[in-house]
DNA sequence: ACAAAAGTGTTGCTGTTACACCCATGG
DNA sequence: CCATGGGTGTAACAGCAACACTTTTGT
């Protein structure tokens, strides 16, 4: 520490899924000084020993108990002020996974997703971190198909659950009739041949998307 | 160095810069050992009193002294082998500018511009970082008029070469009338009224970028 | 006059938008 | 039978791709 080159660097992880249309994120409650009770984003130190794809990718089994989910780097933060103790650089990842996929029965009092619209109190600059990695991802999905979409979407899922999912980040109402055109007539989904079954209403047909057909896709 | 969760993090800065049509990267020439003779990107090792961002702009600056020019985040590289000596981990950043902007007098035998398709002996991982960051680069021309298209032709400059850009950032030819369509009709660029005199054949119109209807302009 | 490079229009195709009614289910 | 939500077609329009000849300059 007295060598001013010597710096602590931390790994932070934006572990994102959509739920009912919602972009949503998972957060822990911080049950020790600074911040206690305040929520923030899953994280480690990095040690000599360990490369920060590996250290986010421990964090996102840990706090997921799963493997897949794509992950990838995202921003650095190197404000001074970032940690109120040291200075510490934060390097932000994201994972994208399906919400029904993660094992929300150690879903404690003290992890839960959050409507990326509705933050609670962060401690940190962690509001800071998923505004600015958030406004990245809302702004990948509406201009690329990616993997991103296959992360979020594992599960089979109805057009108009996948339409809200867009309508909520692109901030606008979509026509129905040019929604399903534009993916079913481009053969982008796959009818599994199921429909819903749950909620009031006539019940909405299931799909899955193409994956060869996806690769490289603009929207 | 005791503790392992002390890192060693520095800032490499990728200038590039469109000339006739290449996309070219700035170098410098390694003078001490390791990989004396080669070459190497600018970077800074990052002290606990500066930001990434602050470093970044220093390099950018004390290379070509310029204010100018676009500079933002990219990836970090964090593999344990990068510098033979040291865990050093690599934050780089990318700037733009108008090669015709820089001063290339200081331009010894120990600082260049390289074609990103014909680079020289490089030293560390720096030709990886290098080719990575160039892929996200020429991703983010090919999809979005963006910023950096006013980064890289700040100068007046003629359909022709920008189109010369597009086709090597493309890999593919283009119709030079629909070209001209694209950007004339849509009123994206303006004519000077000036013509290129040097060079064979018919003068070329010399254009700028109409900045208002680029603005979040997909390509 | 010839070589080199720039300028210019039309047509068909493809994707996008705008728009309204009927159908299947639960209560 | 009513409320809720899902499914479906057509027509106008805009952007994009394919296509070749003429003009201006230097040598």
């Amino acid at each position: 520490m007295e060598n001013s080159y010597y710096n602590v660097v931390e790994t932070l992880v934006l572990i994102y899924a959509a739920d009912a249309g919602k972009l949503k994120i998972f957060l822990k409650k911080k049950e020790d000084e600074p911040y206690k009770g305040y929520w923030t984003l899953p994280s480690a130190p990095l040690n000599n020993e360990t490369t920060l794809e590996e250290n986010a990718s421990l964090i996102y089994q840990s706090m997921t108990g799963l493997n897949d989910g794509i992950i990838y780097q995202s921003k650095a933060f190197s404000n001074l002020d970032r940690d109120p103790n040291a200075r510490i650089i934060g390097i932000s990842f994201v994972a994208i996974t399906d919400k029904s996929l993660t094992d929300m029965k150690n879903n404690s009092d003290s992890k839960a997703w959050f409507d990326v619209n509705e933050l609670p109190k962060l401690g940190f600059d962690h509001e800071n971190i998923i505004n600015e990695v958030s406004k990245e991802i809302k702004s990948k999905i509406a201009t690329n198909y990616d993997d991103m979409l296959l992360s979020f979407f594992q599960s089979d899922f109805t057009l108009p659950e996948l339409q809200l999912f867009y309508e909520n980040i692109l901030g606008k109402t979509i026509d129905r009739r040019n929604f399903h055109k534009k993916f079913a007539s481009q053969e982008l989904v796959i009818d599994t041949g199921f429909k819903t079954t749950k909620g009031s209403g006539r019940p909405g047909t299931l799909y899955r998307f193409n994956q060869d057909k996806m690769k490289g896709k603009r929207i």
